[in-house]
DNA sequence: TCATATTCGTTCATTTTTGTTCAAAATCAT
DNA sequence: ATGATTTTGAACAAAAATGAACGAATATGA
């Protein structure tokens, strides 16, 4: 069978069936696991599909991409360790910047007590806010529409319009060197005004994205106080030189 | 059975019967009980459900609830003929904004073939804007929780980074000497301000709102365009001497 | 209030899935 | 046919998901 036969088969199928085992498609093609496994890694480069843990199912479009946060929660409950610390930082009557983004959503749940006043550009975090009955203000911009996250000018000049005692930003990858990255520049660009307009800035980042590097770079590690999750001790020896790290429940 | 299939069945399972216990879970799905633990704590972050003593079951959303208040309004066919209406103006690219409410929530599954760009200070806007993936920009602000309508001067401030070719908005009272007025005074001036950064006016109110007046006042009559509905000939004349008056499908 | 029964979160071992590497087979160009 | 390139399948270590066990927390009913 050839290669493109393969791939339109399994196509084929998934339109059906809306997702696929990998053993379903090896009873489908006769191929081996390998190279049904190279066919989901092309066909999700493309586009044409999302890989997931036991298969594959069809990429969301635009309905639902939004509303269904299809975001998976990957280290859940490292998150809600270091979202827990973070707000154990707050004071009552903070004005706070919350970041768009999965770790920071964590927060959320904690903040009910805090009598704090947010700030955010997350439309996820909005719903969850408004349900907890905590006052919350939104920034301006265009809607992102993969993430639901604001961004562009309008949300940078939005921002400059507060002051905030503390932001919290979520980051892709921390760094000695390159510092704090994120993959989207528009992004990256949000994040530092959030910052810039703060008396004090946390980076939110679980620990597999130390030492990773995205494309935007978003500031140095010592222009942020860190929080994490089971650094190793040569690791908090390296950034706590250069910064200040909270390492929620060791 | 993959994960996503446990999830979108225990998801499906849930807006069927509003709550499920854990045991409906096991037997839906015949995983462990670990398994759908887990599964039930995922969808939790996520906010797609809410975990109880026992099971699990569906979110209060502040946000949905206002949509489907929506639905099942006062005078829908109305403001649907208006909404109609007032989505037949339009031109091919123009940027318009969308006042939060009720009436001109319905001018968006008409706006899907009109290739324009939308600014909307509606929380309950956005979602469906996203949904029919129109190009939407959030103005910043207040959230007023129980409408989800943003107000104060950060959106007044974010209405002016704009430019509008037309703006439609909801009001709670049209009359000949008071002209367009709502209850709410922050409101009003969010209404003023996208007024005045647009070409064009549009204000949507069907026949009940004729000679109510409301605490804040928006604008004198003439200083916008009147669509609404089913308006007697007499009414017609009164308005029509001072503004522009489109009566939607007579 | 207390005792009992569920239910919950956590930990750990097991199973399944994944990415990678490498050699064999197939395909291609000359 | 020969050598080069691509595709394929197998092996294996790493990562993720799963199920069972168990003490802690919570609900239930007397």
């Amino acid at each position: 069978m050839l290669t493109t036969e393969r791939h339109s088969l399994i196509l084929e199928q998934l339109t059906k069936y809306k997702n696929l085992t990998i053993k379903d498609i090896i009873e489908l093609t006769y191929a081996s696991e390998s190279t049904i496994r190279r066919d989901l890694t092309e066909l999700e480069a493309q586009d044409k599909l999302v890989r997931i843990h036991g298969g594959a199912t069809l990429p969301k479009r635009k309905l639902q991409e939004f509303s269904i946060k299809e975001k998976s929660t990957k280290n859940l409950h490292e998150k809600v360790q270091i979202a827990q610390y973070a707000v154990s930082l707050l004071n009552k009557g903070d004005c706070i910047f919350l970041d768009a983004g999965t770790t920071t959503m964590q927060m959320i749940p904690f903040l009910k007590d805090k009598e704090v006043v947010v700030v955010t550009n997350g439309l996820t975090h909005v719903e969850a806010l408004m349900n907890y009955g905590i006052p919350t203000y939104v920034t301006g911009g265009y809607i992102k529409t993969k993430t639901g996250a604001l961004i562009g000018a309008q949300t940078i000049q939005s921002i400059s319009n507060y002051r905030f005692d503390k932001s919290f930003l979520g980051v892709n990858g921390f760094h000695k060197q390159f510092g704090y990255t994120t993959p989207d520049p528009e992004e990256a660009s949000t994040k530092r005004q959030a910052s810039a307009y703060a008396l004090e800035t946390f980076m939110l980042a679980d620990q597999t994205k130390r030492n990773n590097v995205s494309f935007a770079k978003i500031a140095d590690i010592s222009d942020a106080a860190l929080i994490t999750c089971h650094l190793s001790e040569e690791a908090y020896k390296i950034f706590s030189d250069l910064t200040t790290v909270k390492v929620a429940n060791q």
